[in-house]
RNA sequence: UGCCCGAUGGUGUAACUGGCAACACGUCUGAUUUUGGUUCAGAAGAGUCUAGGUUCGAGCCCUAGUCGGGCAACCA
């Protein structure tokens, strides 16, 4: 058996690297770090499940640490909001921990810096010490504090602890350098006096620590060994160990820092401002509406832990910025859900249709299969009756032959029931269709093991039968955004992307009384549509069903073809000149580039389009490729016979081109050679 | 004008210390199917941002450039 080669990230390299070196196995620890000042998203799972999954791949201790050195935003809601998330998505840290336990520890080591002479008190204003900060391409400037005695810092910062002044008065912060190329270690600050309660320590302290002073420094006292964060925090790294370096004994681990870029959705926004904004406008629901990339959010939709677990394993973790198509998260809910949901039926758009020939007063159970994927999912009863809603779109009066649905004249099957044939409508005085008369096979009835039942129809359509069907509100979404990246636009601003109809409401959906029983975490299948749960706002008897997401539709794709090519030609809009220059001159490298590995008439093609696309190309463009390394036959090739275009057009030879040529004569290429020498017959 | 990252099919990730680019999603065929789903079989699509260089050989190394992102909060 071949082994399966799973390639590692780079930071389980950088592991493996450091367990190579000697670092024993049992010290290794991670930590997901949230602040506790919004709802967790999709982004954030990948976090999650980078350290978690770490956790878990080596066997060691995760810890979930709330970032709460900011008692102005962080609550006590969020902190368990994002627990609830994390053990939802199945994973088990081993301590929860908290910044602000450390704060004590934190205070006792900024003294001693004060004592080193490695921190001071600054009483400035906070536009003051901007201002000396300097820029990114100029230093900063000494604070005029930056000299003052060890005795006046340590009065002050007692005085500071204490509460005997203002918020904003005053901070401390560390001595390094004015004038370092990163901005970060400009003498950045420690400590800032708040006066607010915080949702843990409440009013024992006034002073809080910054994110760089607290952060590190709790990785060291939970002896984390892979502090791993986002990629806007490579530039902390130098101040998170020029930090670790004050404090740090050798006797215990240092912890690293590493970073991995976040993760984005198209069609969506990741940051908590945008989605909070999201939020306050009412743009959304709320948190946890369905249409929100969050945790909560998806949930509600119906997606499981599983499905965002996969997703995250499928995304990866590098370290370059991306976007991922949402194609994706929905390839990973389809995967899950098709093993495990329950098949249903339920018609959304409903039309009735009447079976002429079967008795008015008959009702019948008929056996439906739960789920074809598990042989083991068993059945359930679905009434039948004379009279049944189907779904409005699958019955044209005619239709071509690649309609597989219900018209007058044709068969088509009722899932899990008869083979029933169209035969007339009926239609009210605006000519809508009110009702749709068929007459049934009554041999043909499903898993009646005759052979009617077996024979093959073209289509088989869902359906509820009207007497007993439950009445029910089904909310379809559709993506929050018309933009891939609404966040991208620096001139527009992501509000501006917002989908207008990104939820429909349909009040009067019609569903099988099996669903009558659904509780709030079913995944359900409503056969030919997509995939329903039950929404937190549904009552017993006003049952509300959210789409998580629908079936994979070729048909609806065949069926928007034409459309989108009557699309393309206003697509694009013409060009200007130098924008075709530009990329004629680059499509001929492209083409070039692999010149030499066509032949034929693939071969003839590539020379007639390096031709075509010549006719764009100006000298001054084409010139500096005369330089092109001489292994790079396919680059030379290409521009000689884009030089020979340009010769014809009367362009006056000069001894940068007769050398060129001249080259090319000698390659030993033949491809070049020849086409060197028709040019050189050119006058 | 400084410093730090990054650049591989439409998208996301691979390619062990250099050995002619792989996987997944998406797209397109065809088969199967009582879901136009699932499953199965297959196809198209990048020669790795550009230009030099080192090398028998470069997506991986070196140089220069281009493009994109980050950095001047008493936020994290």
């Amino acid at each position: 058996m071949a082994e399966d080669v799973k390639s590692i990230n780079f930071l389980e390299q950088l592991i493996e690297e450091d367990l190579a070196n000697g670092l024993s196995p049992d010290k290794l620890r991670f930590r997901f770090p949230p602040e506790p000042n919004g709802y967790l998203h999709i982004g954030h799972a990948a976090s999650i499940c980078l350290n978690f999954g770490l956790g878990e791949k080596y066997n060691a201790p995760v810890n979930l640490r709330f970032d709460d050195t900011n008692p102005t935003k962080e609550e006590q809601e969020y902190v368990d909001a994002i627990k609830y998330d994390v053990e939802w998505l199945g994973f088990k840290w081993d301590k929860v921990c908290y910044s602000s336990d450390y704060f004590q520890q934190l205070y006792d080591w900024a003294v001693e810096l004060i004592k080193k002479g490695k921190a001071y008190v600054d009483g400035q204003s906070a536009a003051a010490m901007a201002e000396q900060k300097g820029t990114p391409t100029t230093p900063g400037v000494a604070s005029p504090h930056r000299g003052q005695s060890v005795e006046e810092n340590l009065d002050l910062f007692e005085r500071m602890k204490n509460g005997e002044f203002e918020a904003g008065r005053y901070v401390l912060r560390a001595k390094i350098d004015m004038a370092s190329p990163n901005m970060l270690m400009r003498d950045p600050l420690l400590y800032r006096i708040v006066n607010k309660a915080h949702h843990r320590t409440g009013n024992d302290w006034c002073i809080y620590p910054m994110y760089d002073w607290a952060h590190g420094e709790s990785d060291y006292i939970e002896q984390i060994s892979h502090s791993l964060c986002t990629l806007e925090f490579k530039p902390h790294r130098e101040l998170y160990d020029w930090f670790l370096d004050q404090i740090y004994e050798d006797t215990k681990l240092r912890p690293k820092q590493r970073e991995f870029a976040r993760r984005n959705l198209s069609y969506t926004v990741m940051s908590k401002r945008k989605l909070l904004a999201l939020v306050q406008t009412k743009t959304v629901a709320g948190w946890d509406d369905p249409r929100m990339p969050t945790i909560s959010g998806l949930r509600r939709r119906g997606y499981t832990p599983e499905s965002i677990r996969k997703f995250s394993e499928l995304s990866g973790i590098s370290k370059r910025d991306s976007v991922t198509d949402v194609s994706l998260l929905e390839f990973c809910i389809r995967e899950d859900l098709n093993k495990t949901a329950t098949r249903v039926m339920g018609v959304l758009d409903p039309v009735k249709l009447v079976i002429t020939n079967y008795p008015e007063d008959k009702e019948e159970m008929l056996i439906a299969e739960n789920n074809p994927e598990d042989p083991n999912g068993g059945t359930h009863e679905v009434p039948f009756s004379r009279e049944l809603y189907i779904e409005r779109e699958d019955f044209k009066e005619e239709a071509g032959n690649k309609f597989f649905r219900l018209t007058i004249g044709n068969e088509v099957r009722l899932k899990s029931a008869y083979i029933i044939k169209g035969e007339s409508v009926v239609k009210d005085a605006a000519g809508n269709i009110t009702e749709i008369h068929c007459t049934c096979d009554p041999d043909s009835r499903s898993g009646s093991g005759t052979e009617a039942s077996m024979r093959k129809v073209k289509g088989t359509l869902h359906w509820v039968s009207i007497k007993h069907a439950v009445k029910v509100e089904v909310r379809e979404y559709d993506r929050l955004f018309l933009d891939e990246a609404p966040d991208s636009h620096g001139d527009k601003d992501f509000m501006d992307f917002v989908n207008p109809d990104s939820l429909k409401i349909i009040k009067e959906a019609y569903v099988e009384p099996f669903l009558k029983e659904a509780k709030l975490d079913d995944k359900f299948q409503f056969q030919r549509l997509g995939y329903f749960t039950l929404d937190k706002d549904a009552t017993s008897d006003h049952l509300i069903f959210n789409k998580t997401v629908g079936l994979r539709d070729t048909w609806a794709k065949q069926q928007s073809k034409p459309e989108q090519q009557n699309d393309h030609p206003a697509a694009k809009p013409a060009q200007s000149q130098q924008q075709e220059q530009r990329s004629a001159i680059n499509e001929i490298q492209k083409i070039s580039k692999k010149y030499t590995n066509l032949s034929g008439d693939k071969l003839a093609s590539a020379r007639a389009s390096i031709m075509n696309l010549a006719e764009g190309v100006s000298y001054e463009e084409l010139q500096p490729l005369f330089n092109t390394a001489a292994k790079k036959v396919g680059t030379r090739i290409g521009v000689m016979i884009t030089l020979g275009v340009l010769l014809n057009k009367g362009l006056v030879r000069n001894s940068e081109i007769d050398a060129f040529i001249e080259a090319g004569l000698n390659d030993a290429n033949e491809l070049l050679a020849s086409e060197a020498k028709t040019i050189e017959a050119i006058k």
